[in-house]
DNA sequence: TCCAAATTGTCATGACATGACACTTGTCGT
DNA sequence: ACGACAAGTGTCATGTCATGACAATTTGGA
């Protein structure tokens, strides 16, 4: 009787299984992440909080910091399809800036399986812990060749023989970095006061504008 | 009669013996790595060919790829120089454009203590070896905030209040990462014939030029 | 020459990460 | 429902990075 309702959702058991596994490792690396720190807490705690051995963790991310890089994964993927439904009109930096705040935004809504307390978690993970930082700095540059790509196709050019669409990808991703530094770094009056959205559409607004101040007359 | 003489340089003799194990040390571990890589290289191995022990090792750098950033220091504290003496009136991307260049071509000529086969090898490395990339980035998004401040004062604004000279210095940054992804990756018909500072010049005045494409008619 | 300080070696420790192998559990065909 | 096969896990062993503690050595200077 149970089968058709157990088998519910995907394929197999066994799937569900690992996928529950997956979650409470994920789940009860950031509660000690939070708790203790990124460095205080060991693979060995998080391992033995969900009960499983230290080796099983390994076997489902590839370090310690692969937990908090998982979501970054998806922002990403959710960042180039925002990107290829801006329509193709739209100047490539102007494209970047719609799709880069409407994904940000996603995240401070809780988009992706991601609670805002889980969003500001990773932030503060990134800023207080040099190896987090590094690692996601590595992603996002990795990365980097598929945005570059999508904007070669949009401007119709080839990224092998054309140093455009690296350079305004380039500056895309800068927006980012420099978005999230001034956020968490930002000596104003009321530190996060501001959405890193916000602040991610204002930077991409000078790009807009242009950057090599002051501006050329003319 | 030897006081003089042996004093002569700087300070002591402690001193100069400290600077020849700490330069014995680099060089052994650029040669480990070439021969071998930079992840296939124990600390220890690095050590004993300069017959001292692991930890002495650590007492001089703080980890294995302290070793090769070491020269992006160096590089970087040239880049400040090289900015700080353009001129003010010049716009700041040209500034950068300008100071970078010249950074670049220096160490390709062998400035610093750099040898243009040491140069080639830190640029594998930072290709080849994950981590050594991941911590050459870090690095280079700590630093930027000092390039930030320079751009201000150049601006004459204030970089906790006005976003400009983040985006600028960021801006400047992805120039060189862009610069060196299309270096050491690029798929052109002969891999490397450019030099890395042509190819920094030619992104420099992309951003020059603007990049919100196609241009904005006007 | 002898003292004090700086430097190094040795030892111990802990954490990350991976390979090998045996054991358990889910899956699927019959 | 049973059993073969595959997938996932635990255990053990191993290697490397990195750091603290303390003794031994070397150096600079009085």
């Amino acid at each position: 009787m149970t089968t058709a309702a157990t088998h519910s959702a995907q394929a197999g058991r066994r799937e569900r299984k690992k996928q529950r596994t997956r979650e409470a490792l994920i789940d009860a690396a950031f509660t000690l992440f939070a708790e203790k720190g990124f460095e205080a807490t060991t693979v060995e705690e998080i391992a033995d909080t969900v009960d499983v051995s230290s080796r099983t963790f390994f076997r489902y991310f590839s370090s310690k910091e692969d937990v908090v890089l998982t979501y970054q994964e998806d922002q990403f993927q959710a960042l180039l399809e925002a990107l290829a439904a801006r329509p193709s009109d739209e100047p490539v930096i102007t494209a970047m800036r719609n799709a880069g705040v409407a994904m940000m935004r996603a995240c401070e809504e809780g988009e992706f399986g991601l609670d805002p307390e889980k969003f500001i978690c990773i932030q503060q993970l990134m800023d207080s812990s040099p190896t987090v930082f590094s690692r996601s700095l590595e992603h996002g540059q990795k990365k980097q060749v598929e945005i570059t790509r999508l904007v070669a196709e949009r401007m119709g050019v080839d990224p092998a023989t054309d140093l455009r669409p690296h350079v305004a990808a380039g500056a895309g991703s800068c927006a980012f970095r420099a978005a999230f530094d001034v956020w968490i770094h930002g000596n104003a009056p009321l530190p996060r006061a501001e959405r890193l959205s916000d602040l991610l559409d204002q930077f991409f607004a000078l790009l807009e504008d242009g950057i090599n101040y002051p501006a050329k007359a003319g």
